[in-house]
DNA sequence: TTGAAAGCGCTAACAA
DNA sequence: TTGTTAGCGCTTTCAA
């Protein structure tokens, strides 16, 4: 900045001819402290005359707040279209007059101690941590005691709320729209629990969407044909569905899980001469852009990204919420037209 | 926050038995004055075994400036993969200490004074003015003599730089690109300068593109058979390809405007039968993810998001930069598989 | 080489 | 209803 700002609230207050004290009250439109309309209208026409904005730094030095807070992530903002939680999160901060610092950290250790420190020397009010894929985290010791709300991430034993997708009930609902359409058999799984040499165990997300799946279609007496275990992208989806279909195994019904594999999925299919939704139906998760660009467009349970920055922040303000509960948000389906009937 | 900080400065110096000018020369690391190594010792020590950490906004009253940035976006966040720019901000900040403060509007007006002057109230360093596509912009006059650093938009007559993509070369490279192929005929530009209702003027990336093409095109003495203006999107992109394919028009090279009406593209030439590249050979602009998806991948110019946002922040600290000066970021190609001599 | 003291711009007891 | 005064935690003359 080439000229720091001018006018004080003690400017404003000689100007009006009345104490810092007044101006102070009545700048800060605080309640409860009865001072004449006289005066009132004697500041604001002098702050309005000089141009008066209050130092925002002077005050959070004496008030102890800064109505700032601090996100960091381990890469959310670069994830595709998860620019959407920042968004949220920026949305609900502004309906409460706060503003956002936003930092990425390449993971956990020394370098997010760095950023936390960072953000708790500028006082920040609370600090959202959030990563890129619903994962578990511990969160570094400086957070302990502080406001901090958990987006996207779990942190079992540690003293604050987390946001998550509800997959489990994204899982249960792509089973549903399946057996609606009247799929009993030929139902593969593309992707799965993400069970690959990098993950063995499965990812939460691949987790709790295979286990909600599989719930809901055993409520029916129907089952999967199977589950392929692969990375979550285009490249995988493409080679798995063309594998299957080499195999020459019944395929009737695909639950893909992400956009990316069901992209592959179309392609694999479009190269054997089976059509979607016709020969082959495809539930999907994410909605992604490409989901709607996909013809037929995809059908899919949309990941709430905007829904969850928005609730984190919300959460920072619920007192109530302190306690470390989990919330789940709902994951949307999204009709559009890659489920139909099996062919009879 | 639950616990506000503790230990101050001053407990530190009393800890240390020095006065609290000596430990904040210590502790501020200031250069140039001569503080015995004796003193410097205890005070770190005690620095260390208090726990110490600076408050920095006690600081920045003090020192008038924060070592925070301010971005205001008009939805840059929310653009596919445009997370990447406030990436490469993000990282060239942390390079040098400094923190920033994201902040989005719905587009100019009141909104964005409200948004601007909650930044400067905060005393950020800096304000960068960042918009989702590349346009013209008037600066709210709050900004006047601060420093200010335009992100993907320009503002003739305002006293900031400017950074944007470089669209001109862009042009010129896709141009080559299909030359040094071998294309010299059946070359038709989709989307062209998004000369449509809504901006029957184009945009600039598309005024830009068009220009760089058709004079890398020029200089080689061909030409294109047209330009479709259209938006940018995959719908329009399927619609207009299939149009001049049943028109029956000789087509043997495409310019797409974005990889989302590549896509489109793609689309109506399967369906066609013609297939990418040895019927037609497709570059486009963008370089999102789905360019590196489609089979076989998208040959495109890509967006600089990152190396923008970093450019950005850096001219924030670079003092010569003042001057209004625009600065073209390259855009990098990607040779994928879509490009190949047309068929003899 | 170190310390005393003033003060950044604001809020908040406490008095008047 | 309003003013005096004392800080918030830090930096920075200026003097010792």
């Amino acid at each position: 900045m080439t000229s720091g700002r001018r006018v004080t609230m003690a400017d404003v207050a000689r100007s009006a001819g009345v104490s810092p004290t007044t101006a102070s009250f009545v700048l800060s439109g605080r309640e409860g402290v009865r001072i004449s309309e006289a005066s009132r209208a004697r500041v604001r026409a002098a702050a309005e005359a000089l141009g008066y904005r209050p130092n925002a730094t002077a005050r959070s030095l004496r008030t102890k707040t800064t109505k700032t807070i601090g996100v960091v992530s381990d890469g959310i903002t670069t994830t595709p279209f998860a620019g959407d939680v920042v968004r949220g999160a920026l949305e609900a901060a502004a309906e409460r007059d706060h503003l956002l610092i936003i930092t990425e950290t390449d993971g956990a250790g020394p370098a997010e101690t760095a950023v936390v420190n960072a953000l708790l020397d500028r006082q920040t009010d609370a600090v959202i941590l959030a990563t890129m894929y619903t994962r578990y985290v511990v969160p570094p010791k400086e957070l302990h005691g502080r406001r901090v709300v958990l987006l996207n991430c779990l942190a079992p034993g540690f003293d604050a709320p987390s946001v998550v997708p509800d997959e489990i009930e994204a899982g249960r609902t792509a089973g549903r729209v399946l057996l609606a359409a009247g799929h009993r058999s030929g139902i593969w799984a593309i992707g799965g629990h993400q069970a690959v040499p990098a993950t063995p165990e499965g990812i939460f997300a691949g987790n709790e969407r295979m286990r909600g799946l599989q719930e809901a279609l055993r409520a029916e007496r129907a089952m999967l044909d199977g589950v392929v275990e692969c990375e979550w992208n285009a490249e995988d989806g493409y080679r798995e569905v063309r594998a299957l279909l080499t195999a020459g195994v019944p395929l009737r019904a695909l639950v893909c899980s992400t956009d990316r594999v069901s992209f592959g999925a179309y392609q694999a299919l479009a190269e054997a001469g089976r059509s979607v939704p016709e020969d082959v139906s495809i539930v999907s998760f994410d909605d992604q852009d490409i989901a709607s660009w996909l013809r037929p467009a995809l059908t899919t349970l949309a990941l709430p990204h905007h829904e969850m920055g928005r609730r984190a922040v919300e959460l920072v303000f619920d007192a109530e919420a302190q306690v470390s509960a989990v919330h789940r948000v709902t994951m949307p389906l999204r009709e559009r037209g890659s489920v139909a009937p099996p062919r009879p």
